[in-house]
DNA sequence: TCGGAATGATTACATCTGTAGTCATAAGGG
DNA sequence: CCCTTATGACTACAGATGTAATCATTCCGA
């Protein structure tokens, strides 16, 4: 899969969103502190097509325009690219990483142990 | 902090493992996957200078390099980075999907058990 | 029916990044 | 003392990215 842009993951945020959407809809979608004119937005769309992140499908002389990769299987790629740069491969010194950091309140530690114990079950 | 790209991150790590050291000795260290030449690590060397993440100290009419930034610090940022981005800056979903995407091998549940305990006495 | 508006395609351009090459210079070996 | 060589500074250049403008075309409303 394509490395997708900090710039044009805003984009696919909106698609996963709500899709399918004319490249006018997601304009009106994206994130106003982004100050991007409607012309930013269809080369972002341009180039997601062509990396193959987003299909099309015509309607009229419009594009309605979808993802074609889950939002999951992103996150999970790039879960694993920082983990495999920053912490060796390994899940572990990440999460000891983040409690050292304080990046931990009480509920998180909660919900975090249910999980675990969910995961074990 | 400025952002240190893919390529120079394997300039920093070098020098986070041992520092000061020259341009060529630098070099010496870059994993040899990347097949560089020394101008490639000189390049990287400048730049990381200009962006404030390196300092240089000279020692006759060459520099030593050494880190500005502690590793630590930059891997919270690139974390943090993630985390906001992609799990709406919560820890705990981070969790929950390394668990779904059986990111999590027995032993890390367990020391992760463990890092928990101790963060709560 | 006709003209303005909307749409995708194409082009533009500055900055960042990867990956060097060149150049002036200074230092050290013979 | 001079020449080779190592060094930092500067230059180069293509591809990715942010951020548009322009252009040909087509559809819709008056």
């Amino acid at each position: 899969m394509e490395r997708i842009a900090e710039g044009e993951l805003a984009v696919m945020e909106v698609l996963w969103e709500e899709s399918p959407l004319t490249a006018a809809e997601v304009a009106e979608r994206v994130p106003a502190e982004r100050g991007w004119s409607l012309a930013t937005v269809k080369t972002m769309l341009s180039r997601l097509l062509a990396k193959g992140v987003l299909d099309h499908q015509e309607a009229g002389r419009r594009y309605l325009y979808r993802p074609a990769i889950r939002r999951e299987d992103y996150v999970a790629e790039e879960s694993g690219r920082l983990i495999d740069r920053m912490f060796g491969g390994r899940v572990t010194p990440l999460v000891a990483h983040l409690a050292e950091h304080d990046r931990l309140t009480p509920a998180d530690i909660e919900e975090i142990e249910k999980i675990l114990r969910e995961l074990k079950s």
